[in-house]
DNA sequence: AGAGAATGCTACACATGCGTAGTAAATGGA
DNA sequence: TCCATTTACTACGCATGTGTAGCATTCTCT
């Protein structure tokens, strides 16, 4: 009988840079998705991919440069997305017209892409301070927008903390539409809203 | 010369069982005041309290049911503290009497005891899922008290929905007092409240 | 003082994750 | 066909965390 001769491991495929470096991010975002932050480590996305570890390093000089690269491809889609589904342009508007637009667009957007979003609105402690930084600086930017549409609609009203609450609510009801989308419907919600916001301003 | 003679640790005072265990408890519970969900573990919280890991296993079984000792001793403490503010027996009372007396009482509450507050609202996505499950336990039966609360004040609104708002935004603003304490007073958020309740109920 | 119980420590084997140096295979062009 | 380039793999050393077996120390009670 021959030398023991260890399994090598089969080669996969070979695959130019530009394309596994998207893969490798797909691969990410999938871990997010399925297993939360915590998750994410270099070997996981190695594994993920069927591959070895030096592959990622090839790509990505480590998981803070390959989330961020991951961001940059995600967060002009969100942001975008966001952006489309909050009229802006409508500041003129009522409140209400506000709401029953936003409301089912935000509704509609977080189901129509629930892997980004998921990866957004989950609470990311752990992940790199890089990243976490870059977060919080787009919620701020978001809550900044946020706090002249409230200022523009209802002055007088204490802008700065209406907007914390607004964006604390799309936060929580985005995650409960992503989590249960039949119980909370684009109508209810809209419904729940309308009733809230048409007190306001009679 | 005599041998080598590796220096042996100096031994940690020796402290009964029972004592061990609360000082235990209260080592994991600054951990996760100061460095998250994350920092927690047996060889940090055996570190931090200056005796090694045989020790902790000894007074308990493992990170899980630590953690489960200790969500056992926060949990009286944190529910009564609510419903002490939550003043329950003001069913009877117009939406604005409750908001005008729940949310100073809600601000002092989680200023008077921060570090179990932080513990609680920080979102432990990392913890063992003993854990995690039991937190989230008690956010469900809160959510049910508050959904009672609103179908009595607001009969005809959609109590479930506003339920999930009011904790929501409980649990948001809880955070934001107890990051920034100065910039948001109890009478600028009773103020901010009042605001919005008082328009719902003309 | 002395024995035994209670408490703490050392040391090991294991597991997972990081990051890198060196080597092997596949691929495309001369 | 053969060589250079690109891509992938193996193997190592390091670090941190787990859980346990066995030994050392201290305390308490007689």
């Amino acid at each position: 009988m021959s030398a023991p001769a260890r399994k090598r491991r089969p080669y996969a495929p070979r695959v130019p840079m530009a394309e596994r470096r998207e893969q490798l991010l797909d691969a990410a975002l999938t871990i997010i998705d399925r297993d939360g932050y915590d998750g994410v480590s270099i070997d996981a996305i190695a594994r993920e991919v069927g591959v070895t570890r030096p592959v990622v390093y090839g790509a990505f000089d480590g998981l803070g440069p390959l989330l961020t690269a991951l961001l940059d491809r995600q967060q002009q889609r969100a942001i975008t997305q966001l952006y489309g589904a909050l009229p802006l342009t409508a500041l003129a508007s009522t409140p209400l017209g506000i709401v029953e637009r936003a409301v089912p667009a935000l509704h509609a957007m977080v189901l129509a892409d629930p892997v980004t979003w998921r990866a957004i609105l989950r609470s990311p402690a752990n992940v790199p301070d890089v990243v976490r930084e870059r977060i919080e600086g787009d919620r701020t930017r978001v809550r900044g927008t946020l706090q002249m549409m409230v200022a523009a609609v209802l002055p007088g009203a204490d802008a700065e903390v209406l907007a914390h609450a607004v964006l604390a609510l799309l936060d929580h009801f985005g995650q409960l539409v992503l989590a249960e989308p039949e119980q909370f419907s684009a109508e209810r919600l809209t419904a729940a809203a309308r009733a809230m916001i048409g007190a306001w301003i009679p």
